[in-house]
RNA sequence: GGUCCCAUCGUCUAGAGGUCUAGGACAUCGGCCUCUCACGCCGAAAACACGGGUUCGAGUCCCGUUGGGACCGCCA
């Protein structure tokens, strides 16, 4: 059995959006589960729209969500002449010609076609013309005037095209770049592609693909067209839907395995399982259980599973990936302990890392401020006393963890007869400043007893100086 | 306009002719739990686009209609 290559060709003329990432783990996936090889190739050859800035945010997408490359990047920019060896091979053989009709011309003759409402096919002037080289010229491939051409698809099954349907499309421009359709036949031959799975955008694209392959000589690849991922309203996901690049979903703080987990169950499953990790996923993977229809993108779905793996994952490595958002919001923190067990108290509460960070201030204020609405109801001047009591019970706690400061809350709430939500949302305003938190008791123990009780301590003079 | 693709709850999907009074998940709405907020648990509402066939029997096969999408560049 042949080793299995996949690739993921994307251009370097914008982000990793969430389609092209799809697409990637599809391939990844497939090539990690037949222990093949995932090779990545930058379609470059439009320079004009081709950055670096585009190209180092592809890269820095992929590794983020996890998905490695066994070969490349080779660039096409660097394999000029390739393409050109391959074009004269055509041209040699009369499969492709010499075309010196300028962009204007074809141009005015797309409109009007397309205003009569016909095709806008190139119409062969050059075809049998016999032209040769010349400045600004192009080569264009002599594709079959009958006949069909079928693509056996993996997902979508046997689909015939009429060849009259197609036309001779460029396969060198005037600049001797190659044009995608050329340049993705050539590669995949010279990279020994042997599974092509891309977006069925590019399905209409495959028969002249095939017909290049023939002419060059060489058999195809196996096709796997994925339907596509839509918008909301249903047509072609773009910025208007939301974010669209996978790394503005890393800032807003979303964890990898979540893109991952939502991506790879968009138009593939495995029965009714929702949740895989990694292995899992290499290991179920197949082509088989893809669906032919296309999907809508769901960003509340990938925000619950965001949450799932928030809540199942590794404190320490939540810890480590919270310090960014941690950093952003002023708190440089270095304690990478103390941040693990804010972590803690906070897994259950978060969607994101962002909402995480925001959740997480108080524990890293010095001084913290009481929310207005929160101070005028519960830290009341009854309180003043309670607060005290408190101190005085915490005080010589040792060890001070939750279970020993429930003791004491609980003894001092029996004792005063203060009902459990009045004095909890007190405690919890003093501590936190606001009305919403973590549980109490895991709050005074990640704080510790000296912040516990200065936060007291603070909490009573400002009830006096309300007074 | 031409070509091609697609069609199960709002969304992602399970379903490979009888086991479907159509299952799961997200979202939504109730309830329980509870020191707040969450988590969790329990429950509800919610779909086979339509019309013809084939068959003893169709969500599942075929055809058509309708609807949606993609592609028609010296972009990829």
């Amino acid at each position: 059995m042949q080793e299995v290559r996949t690739r993921f060709p994307p251009s370097p003329t914008g982000y990793l959006h969430i389609g092209g990432a799809r697409t990637a783990l599809f391939n990844w996936l497939f090539a990690r589960h037949h222990k093949g090889k995932f090779i990545l190739r930058i379609e470059d050859t439009d320079v004009a729209r081709s950055s670096k800035e585009a190209l180092e945010g592809i890269l820095e997408g992929l590794r983020w969500l996890g998905i490695d490359w066994d070969e490349g990047p080779y660039f096409q920019s660097q394999r000029i002449g390739i393409y050109g060896e391959y074009a004269d091979r055509l041209l040699r053989t009369g499969k492709a010609y010499w075309c010196h009709c300028t962009p204007e011309d074809l141009e005015e003759r797309r409109k009007l076609a397309l205003a009569r409402g016909d095709k806008p096919k190139y119409n062969g002037r050059c075809r049998d013309l016999n032209l040769e080289r010349a400045h600004n010229a192009v080569i264009r491939f002599r594709s079959p005037l009958s006949g069909k051409t079928v693509v056996e698809d993996l997902i979508k099954g046997s689909v015939s095209f009429d060849n009259e349907e197609l036309d001779d499309l460029i396969i060198l421009r005037s600049d001797g770049y190659p044009t995608y359709n050329f340049a993705v036949v050539v590669d995949d031959i010279t990279m020994n592609i042997t599974h092509v799975i891309r977006g069925d955008d590019h399905l209409n694209n495959t028969p002249r693909q095939i017909l290049i392959y023939e002419a060059l000589g060489f058999p195809t690849p196996k096709f796997a067209h994925v339907p596509m991922i839509l918008g909301s309203d249903r047509t072609r996901l773009s910025k208007r839907h939301g974010a669209t690049s996978v790394l503005a979903y890393k800032e807003m703080g979303y964890v990898p395995q979540a893109m991952i987990n939502y991506l790879v169950r968009l138009g593939w499953s495995y029965g009714d399982q929702e949740i895989f990790s990694m292995d899992e996923m290499i290991d179920k993977f197949s082509l088989d259980n893809i669906g032919k229809s296309s999907g809508i993108f769901n960003p509340q779905k990938l925000l619950w599973l965001n949450s799932h793996y928030i809540k199942e994952g590794s404190p320490y490595h939540l810890a480590k990936e919270l310090l960014p958002f941690l950093r952003k919001k002023g708190y440089p923190v270095e304690d990478l302990n103390y941040v693990t067990k804010v972590v803690m108290t906070l897994q259950t509460r978060s969607k994101t890392l962002v909402d995480m960070a925001n959740a997480a201030e108080f524990y890293f204020k010095e001084e913290i401020t009481f929310e207005k609405k929160a101070a005028k109801r519960f830290l009341s001047p009854e309180m003043r006393e309670v607060f005290q009591m408190l101190i005085n019970g915490l005080h010589g706690l040792y060890p001070f963890d939750k279970v020993m400061a429930e003791k004491v809350f609980r003894d001092i709430q029996t004792k005063t007869n203060l009902s459990m939500t009045a004095f909890a949302q007190g405690v919890r305003v003093a501590l936190t400043g606001t009305t919403v938190s973590p549980g109490l008791f895991e709050v005074m123990e990640v704080l510790g007893k000296e912040r516990v009780l200065h936060r007291l301590e603070k909490a009573i003079e400002y009830i006096e100086a309300g007074d």
